[in-house]
DNA sequence: TTCTATTATTGCAATAATAGGATTAAATTG
DNA sequence: CAATTTAATCCTATTATTGCAATAATAGAA
């Protein structure tokens, strides 16, 4: 099929799997750490600055858009991207509370 | 393709691509919680507290397995999965490091 | 307008992922 | 051993992802 079954799982199982989902390439993570690091709006820098063709990580910078994580602005003829702060931090609040799921004392393994 | 280029990428960015990746499914993200929950090994019961078929999310456990987050233990007929506490521990390190990057004032958007 | 620079989209081809039925494997029980 | 139970594997159909070349779209410069 391909096709993630979604009936039966809660909305923020739904919405941790689409954000896992958006960071599950080096190319996308490279993208976040690269955007995060420079901490401006930039942009065809990142082309130059991954392995990638120009067609390829514009694919990925509109996967990372559409879960929100970054923001593309146009200039004129180019288009800077950033993180999107809010965006970022309420996702860095649910992650967190998955990881945060308390594994303590396991009676078993 | 449908295959990820990795030269040129860093460890570590494959790395959380590979974690992130075996996040990336519901029935994944259910399957953590519910064993966080359970806080136990359990076997078959996942089955019944998931909306798949058993084979399925045979298949979704050993991608789980395969990145380290749970273990599988045989116990006669069936199988006690839980989470692997200390790769718990090490992921949450892993994914806290990359949104713990300071994406402070930035002078745009 | 024409040329140039920059980003987005399209169109493939190759590969991976998802799902579940059928089957197999392994261990326990009678 | 035969029957049962449980999980894993095999198989097939379907859809998604990835990558890049080619092309389009957009805005500004000449």
């Amino acid at each position: 099929m391909g096709t993630s079954k979604t009936e039966g799982f809660s909305k923020e199982q739904i919405e941790l799997a689409a954000i896992t989902r958006a960071l599950a390439h080096p190319a996308r993570i490279a993208i976040l750490q690269y955007l995060a690091r420079v901490n401006a709006c930039i942009g065809g820098e990142i082309v130059e600055a991954l392995p990638l063709a120009q067609p390829t990580i514009s694919r990925h910078l509109k996967e990372l858009k559409a879960v929100g994580l970054i923001k593309g602005e146009i200039d004129g003829v180019r288009t800077n991207y950033c993180i999107d702060r809010e965006r970022w931090e309420e996702v860095r609040r649910l992650m967190g509370g998955f990881f945060r799921t308390p594994v303590d004392e396991q009676d078993c393994c």
